[in-house]
DNA sequence: TGGCCGCATTAACATATGACACAGGTGGAT
DNA sequence: ATCCACCTGTGTCATATGTTAATGCGGCCA
C-alpha cells in the first residue's frame, strides 16, 4: 500500500470536518485563511509511523480521517499508548516548539492528514487570534483526556479499565461520526489494548472475554460493539461530560 | 491563616519569575502588556482549594510562588493526583473555554498566584500573538508531562514509580529554584504520593522505607533528599530531557 | 492535662494480576 | 504448498501489590 504524500488536496470549503455536529464550524474568513495556510495533504496506510519519537518534526497535522495512536516507549521495550487521535485532532504541536517529540504516532487505520508548516504556526496566531486560541483549547481538551486516562490507570481495576477504554473510544468515535448503531469500527489488537491500560496481555484477554460472555461488550479484532453504553460507563464509573462543540484548525 | 486575596501586587517588571534560568524572559513590550492584563494577585495558605472540580472558573492563574497539585476524584472517593504545579505554570485554562473544570487544584504550600480574567484571554491572543503562542507551548509541556506520568502508571513497578516521581519533582523543583543542594522542600503525605502513583498507602510506605534504608533517597514529611539524582533516574528508567527555557505568562 | 486526630509504621493475610508455556487459527510472503 | 509471524485463547503457577487492623507518635485544642 502507498503511504506517501498524495497530490490530492481537499479545499477547506469542503473540509469533511465542517459537517460534524461535535465540531465547531469556521467563518468564511477563517476558511480562506486556512486554505492558504494549508501546506498539503497526506494519506497514510494503516500501521504507518506518522511521527517518530525523538525526532523534530517540520510539520503539524490535523486529522481529516482515520484513527491514530500516540505512544511512548522505554529503552527496554515497554510501551505505553497514551492516547488515541480522532478526526479534528491536532498532531505534533510539540514540533512547532522546535523540540524533539516525546512520543510517536502510528496510524491504526488508513488515515488522511492535513499538513501545516511548523515554522508558520506563529503566523496563524498573528493573523487569526481566534484560531490560535482554538489551538490552546484543543490542547486543554487533550490534557483533560490524559487526566482521565491517568485516573483510569491509577485507580481503576482491570474490569473498569477495559470498560472505561471501550466507552472512551466509543464516545470519541460517535462524536466524529465513526459509529454505526452500537458498533465502532476500529481494529486494535489485544496487545495494544493491554499497552493502553497498563495490563498484561493475558489478563486483558481474560477480561475482554468475560465481557464478551456477558454480552455487554463485544470487542473483536475489527470492531467494538457496546450493547448498553450507559451500562458500560456505569461499570467503568466513567462520567463522560459532553461539552460544546470543539474547535479545530 | 488567611487564604483570601490580598491587595499586594507585584509589578510585572519585578516579577520573580523573570530571573529564573529555566524560564524565558519577556520583552519590555510584553511586560507592560502583562502589567495591565494582570487583574490581581492572590495568596493562599497551604491546603487551600484553589480551583474546585466541576465549577466554572472566572479566572486563569499563573503561579508566582509555591507548589500545588491537580487531582481528580471519583464518586466513590478514589482520588488521582494527576500533576503538580510549579512556579511559572498556568492554571485553570479550561476555565477560559467556559467549560466546567475536570479537576481540582489544591495548594501544597503557601502559594501566590497571578490572577487573570477568563474573559480577556482572547484579548491576550489578539494583542500579543507571541504570548498566545506561548500559552499553547505551555499546554504542550503539560501534555508531555502527563504522557510521562501515564508511562509511569502503566508500565513501571512500584519501586520505579517512586523513583520516577521523586526525580520528576526534584527536577521541576530544581528548574524553578526550589532545591538546595540535594534536597527539595516539599511536604507530601504518603497518602498523596500513593494517590499520585496508583499504589496503596501501605505499599507506598514500604517502598519509600526501602529507599530510605538504601540511603539513595530519603523522602520525609517535609522534604525530599536525593543523594544521587542520576542513580535514581536510572533506577526509574526515566530519561529527563532538558529543553530550552519554557515561556510563561 | 487529657483526649482527639492525622500520619507513619508493622504484621499477617488475601488476591488481583503477571509470567510462562503451549495450542490453534489466519494471512501474507516466497 | 510451505513457512512464518502474529494474534487469540488456555492452563498453571508465582508474586507484587492490596487489605485490614493494630500501634505509636506528635500536634492541637478544650
Amino acid at each position: 500500500m502507498d503511504s506517501r504524500s498524495k497530490p490530492h488536496r481537499t479545499p477547506c470549503k469542503e473540509c469533511p470536518l465542517q459537517g460534524l455536529e461535535s465540531l465547531r464550524s469556521m467563518t468564511t474568513d477563517q476558511l480562506s485563511f486556512m486554505q492558504q495556510f494549508k501546506q498539503g495533504e497526506m494519506s497514510v496506510a494503516k500501521a504507518t509511523q506518522v511521527l517518530v519519537e525523538m525526532s523534530i518534526s517540520p510539520h503539524v497535522y490535523t486529522v481529516l480521517a482515520g484513527i491514530l495512536m500516540r505512544f511512548k516507549t522505554m529503552e527496554d521495550g515497554r510501551r505505553q499508548i497514551v492516547n488515541y487521535v480522532f478526526p479534528g485532532d491536532l498532531l505534533g504541536i510539540q514540533g512547532a516548539m522546535q523540540e524533539p517529540l516525546t512520543h510517536g504516532v502510528e496510524a491504526l487505520t488508513e488515515a488522511t492528514l492535513c499538513v501545516f508548516s511548523r515554522d508558520r504556526m506563529l503566523e496563524l496566531f498573528r493573523e487569526q487570534p481566534q484560531l490560535g486560541f482554538d489551538t490552546t483549547w484543543l490542547s486543554a481538551k487533550e490534557e483533560a483526556a490524559l487526566d482521565e486516562h491517568l485516573l483510569a490507570l491509577g485507580q481503576r481495576t482491570a474490569r473498569e479499565r477495559v470498560a472505561y477504554l471501550a466507552s472512551f473510544l466509543f464516545m470519541r468515535g460517535k462524536d466524529t461520526g465513526l459509529t454505526r448503531g452500537h458498533t465502532l469500527k476500529i481494529s486494535l489488537t489485544q496487545t495494544q489494548i493491554a499497552d493502553t491500560l497498563g495490563l498484561s496481555l493475558v489478563h486483558t484477554n481474560r477480561t475482554i472475554q468475560a465481557f464478551r460472555r456477558s454480552g455487554l461488550l463485544v470487542w473483536s479484532q475489527n470492531e467494538l460493539m457496546i450493547a448498553d453504553i450507559d451500562g458500560v460507563m456505569d461499570l467503568a464509573k466513567y462520567e463522560h461530560m459532553s461539552f460544546r462543540p470543539r474547535p479545530f484548525i
